[in-house]
DNA sequence: TACATGTACGTGTATCTACACTTATCTACG
DNA sequence: CGTAGATAAGTGTAGATACACGTACATGTA
């Protein structure tokens, strides 16, 4: 099997380097964060509702450019841990508000200094104008980025298999 | 609730902006390949595996930056699929090497020129010093990133409530 | 050779991400 | 007022990510 020349491309994949970097950025600040009991998504997350004050769900999600249903599953957790609370918002029964409470707040100013150490440690790291076009990329300090047109909706290719449970199934001879 | 003044830099973070900007970026080459069957890390795997040939899973892992464990569920995705065959290695009962299947090849080359165009769009509109600047974060062309000296393990604080299944459950009038 | 140690990997669990679909509500217009 | 269309959100499903832990195998050393 020769390998096609024209394969070469892809190893300067913009997606694949955007996500090696934010897997590999993630770990860092998750390891930072881990003794104060939360991870990038969620220091993040409570950060953004500190700083912006109750938005709503879409809201949320605009300004952290995710998908609303992601912020749905977030904000479970959030709310879980106790760190928000989500009230019906008070014009519109179909609309919920997500507002950072105290226990949240507390969450976010114990795990500061381990964010700020990790922030400063990795801008050093990677150099200002790395760090300039990363923010950059990323749409500016929490505006939403440009999401222009909704683009038409393809359906996914499916495996015919069911979704039988995702098994896993291996035939490796060891744990068996 | 005053918001701290001090949590303003935290627009600034740099693990929010790679995060936002790998899932921006991976939206638009999701959407891109979706006619395809196949998503942005499946497509990353395969041609990883086409272009460097058959690969332990180790290997693998450090070569596209991502835990161990996730190139397992990743590559047995792709094993469902029928696009990747795992096989033990000759020389070692421990290990298990990846290979590309023809059916994934075939799945690489169709989706090619979906890449390809996203790729080109995307490049553009970032701009050479933008996509430069993330693919030297991102460790270079599928190098392995430094990754130095292991962290100490610092276990993760827990909910006390159990793994009690993550319900989600909600007060939300909506839906009941 | 026997065993201590290290290595490669799988599994359970939790979280993050997003698409497809559905429900409830709101708004505009007749 | 009534209803058609728009809007806000929840749920089912699937995949991506990684930590904690356990198992099987390899290797070096006494």
């Amino acid at each position: 099997m020769t390998p096609d020349p024209a394969l070469l491309e892809t190893t300067r994949c913009l997606c694949l380097a955007s996500r090696r970097a934010a897997r590999t950025i993630t770990r860092e600040f998750d390891q930072a964060l881990r003794p104060h009991g939360l991870r990038a998504t969620q220091f993040t997350l409570l950060a953004a509702l500190h700083l912006a004050g109750p938005k709503s769900i879409g809201e949320l999600a605009e300004l952290l450019s995710a998908d609303r249903t992601t912020l749905t599953r977030n904000l479970a957790v959030a709310e879980q841990h106790d760190w928000v609370v989500l009230r019906a918002a008070p014009g519109d029964a179909r609309s919920r508000i997500a507002a950072i409470k105290h226990r949240g707040t507390r969450a976010l100013a114990a795990a500061l200094p381990a964010w700020r150490e990790t922030q400063r440690g990795l801008g050093e790291k990677i150099g200002a104008p790395a760090a300039a076009s990363l923010r950059k990329l990323a749409g500016g300090p929490c505006t939403a980025a440009p999401s222009s047109s909704k683009p038409e909706r393809i359906p996914r290719k499916r495996l015919s298999k069911s979704r039988a449970a995702i098994r896993h199934q291996t035939n490796h001879p060891v744990n068996r």
